[in-house]
DNA sequence: GCAAAGATGTAGCATTGCTACAGGTCGGGG
DNA sequence: CCCCGACCTGTAGCAATGCTACATCTTTGC
C-alpha cells in the first residue's frame, strides 16, 4: 500500500523493529515535525544511531529511502497526527482539542477515501439514477445522515424519505415498490432493527444499498453496500467520525446522480436556490 | 503564512513570476504529484529550464529551497488539489467525483482548522458547560447539524433539544430562562428566523453561541461567534461543506465539555454505551 | 564456549541541492 | 541607431546530503 498513513505505520510496525531502528521509531512519533525538518545526519544523531540505520528503518516501513520517507511523513502530518491525539486527556485545554480532532476528522476521511470501493459506488450511483424514489433509513447518528440525505432531494431529482420514528420506518420499508430505492445507513451494520428494514425493503421490491463502516452482516441484505472504513478507535470520548464519512459518501452519491441528470435538472435547481435566497436579509437585521 | 496551501499560492503568484520561472509553476499547477517524486535536475528538465531557475521559483513562492518547496508541496497534495477539483464537470465519471468531493471536504477542513478563532471556543466552551440546559437553533442543513448536536447530550451533560418545527422553536427560544444556553447554527448567518430566534433567546436571559460560516448579522445578537469559514464556491453542484465543517466543531464543543465533567460522568457515559450495543446482533442476521 | 546468523557502525562514493558568476536579453536615453 | 544599464537566465563549481559496501560487534543455538 502506497498510499498508507506512514506514521500509522510506523507505529503498527515498532514491535517487530530491531532495537536501534526502534529506536528512530520512537523519536518519529514523538515528534514527527521535527523529523520531517531534519537531515538525515541530524535524525541519526537526535536517535543516537549511525545513519544507516536510519536508513534501514525508512526500509522496514516500506519506504525506498529517507527521502521517500520524508515526503510520506509530511504527507501524513498535513492529514494529522493520529499517533498523539488518539487519546484524549482531561487535562487538555479546548486548543488541543481543537487540534486532535480535526486531526483526527481529516485522517479518517483520507482512510475512507483510500478504501472505498469504486465500483461499488459506480453501481450505487446507477441504481440511484434509476430510482422512482428513495427511502433513507438509519437510527441514532445514521439517523441524522439519513435526515441530510433526504435533504439533498433536489440533487437526487425524485421524491425522498426518511422517517425518523420506528413504525412509520417500518411501514414505509414494507410500502416500496419495485423501482424505487432504499438506502440504509448503519455504522456498526449489526443493529437489529435496521436488518430487518433493510430485508423488509427487499422483500418489497426495492433495491437496497447501505452505508455502513465495515463488511457486516448488513451487506447480506443489499444490492450493493457502500463501505466506509474509519479508523478504529477505542477512546470513548472520541466523536463518531463515521457519520462524517457517511455524510461525504451521501455529498458524492447525490451530486454524482445530479451531475447525469443535464440541464433541464440543473435549471430548476438554480431557480430553487434563488428562492431559498429569499428568506434571507440582505444585510443587517 | 507558513501553513498556506503552497498550490494556491503557485496558482495566484504566477502572474508575477518571471518567464522561465512561470514554466515551472505550469509544470507544477499541470501535474503536482510528478513534481513531489522528481529531483531538482529532472524538474528543471522537464520545465526546459535550468536548475537556479527552478530553485528561484520555488523562493519566489515563499520556500526557502527545492526541499522546501517538495515537502510543502506533499504537504499541499495530502489535504487535496483544490485548483484541479473546484470545477465538477457533468462528464466526469462517478470515480473523478469521489476524488473531488474527498479532496474538497478535505482541503475545507484545513482551511476552517486554521481560521477557527480559539479564543472564542475556549468562551464557548467556558459557557456550555456552566449550562443547565442546551437549546440547538438550525434551519435546513443547519437542522441537521443542530440534531446532531442534540444527539450529543451524553456529553455535554445536561438536557439538549433541538426542534424543528419553527413554532416550537419560536416558543423554545422565548421561554429559555439564565443559565441555559441556546446556540444557534447558520451558514449564511442572515436567515430571517434565525436572527429572530438569537434575539428572542437573548431577550429570555439566555446566553448565545453562533455557529455560522461569516461575521454576519447573527454575531451582533450572540456572546460567542465560532466563524467556521469554508472555501468560497459558486458552483451549484458542490456540496455544501459547511455543514460538515459545523459538525467538526460540535465534536469538538461536545468533547471539550465532556472532558471536563470528570470521572463520574465518565462512568455513567460508558455503562450508556454498554446499553446501547445491546441493540446490536453479535454475529449475523 | 564456539560458531553462525544477525544487527550495528565506519568509511567512502555518487548525487543532490545550492550559489557565485558570467552571458544574454530587453528597454530607454543620447 | 547605438550604447548603457537593469534585469533575467544559464554555466560551472562546491559543499553537503543520502546511500551502499564492508567490517565489527552482539546475540543465539548447539
Amino acid at each position: 500500500m502506497a498510499r498508507e498513513n506512514v506514521l500509522e505505520l510506523v507505529r503498527s510496525r515498532r514491535p517487530e523493529l530491531r532495537r536501534s531502528e526502534r529506536k528512530v521509531a520512537d523519536l518519529v512519533l514523538a515528534d514527527p515535525g521535527r523529523v520531517l525538518h531534519a537531515t538525515l545526519a541530524e535524525v541519526a544523531r537526535s536517535a543516537r544511531v549511525s545513519q544507516p540505520t536510519v536508513v534501514r528503518f525508512c526500509g522496514a516501513v516500506g519506504c525506498s529511502g529517507f527521502q521517500d520517507f520524508r515526503l510520506r511523513l509530511a504527507h501524513s502530518l498535513a492529514l494529522g497526527t493520529p499517533a498523539t491525539h488518539s487519546v484524549l486527556l482531561g487535562t487538555d485545554p479546548p486548543e488541543a482539542v481543537v487540534e486532535k480532532i480535526f486531526d483526527y476528522t481529516i485522517t479518517s476521511l483520507d482512510w475512507a477515501r483510500q478504501r472505498l470501493d469504486r465500483a461499488a459506488l459506480r453501481e450505487a450511483v446507477a441504481i440511484l439514477e434509476a430510482a422512482t424514489a428513495i427511502e433513507f433509513f438509519g437510527f441514532g447518528a445514521s439517523a441524522v445522515v439519513a435526515r441530510d440525505a433526504q435533504q439533498k432531494f433536489p440533487l437526487f431529482g425524485v421524491p425522498c424519505g426518511a422517517e425518523s420514528d420506528s413504525h412509520q420506518q417500518l411501514m414505509r420499508a414494507s410500502m416500496l415498490q419495485p423501482g424505487e430505492v432504499a438506502v440504509v445507513i448503519s455504522n456498526t451494520g449489526r443493529t437489529r432493527s435496521i436488518l430487518d428494514l433493510a430485508a423488509i425493503a427487499r422483500a418489497s421490491g426495492a433495491r437496497v444499498i447501505a452505508i455502513t463502516g465495515t463488511r457486516s452482516p448488513l451487506v447480506r441484505h443489499c444490492d450493493v453496500a457502500l463501505v466506509v472504513e474509519t479508523l478504529d478507535n477505542t477512546d470513548i470520548y472520541t466523536p463518531t467520525i463515521s457519520r462524517i464519512a457517511a455524510l461525504v459518501v451521501v455529498d458524492i452519491l447525490s451530486t454524482a446522480v445530479a451531475l447525469r441528470r443535464g440541464d433541464e435538472h440543473s435549471r430548476r435547481f438554480r431557480a430553487m436556490k434563488d428562492r431559498l435566497n429569499g428568506l434571507r436579509v440582505s444585510d443587517d437585521g
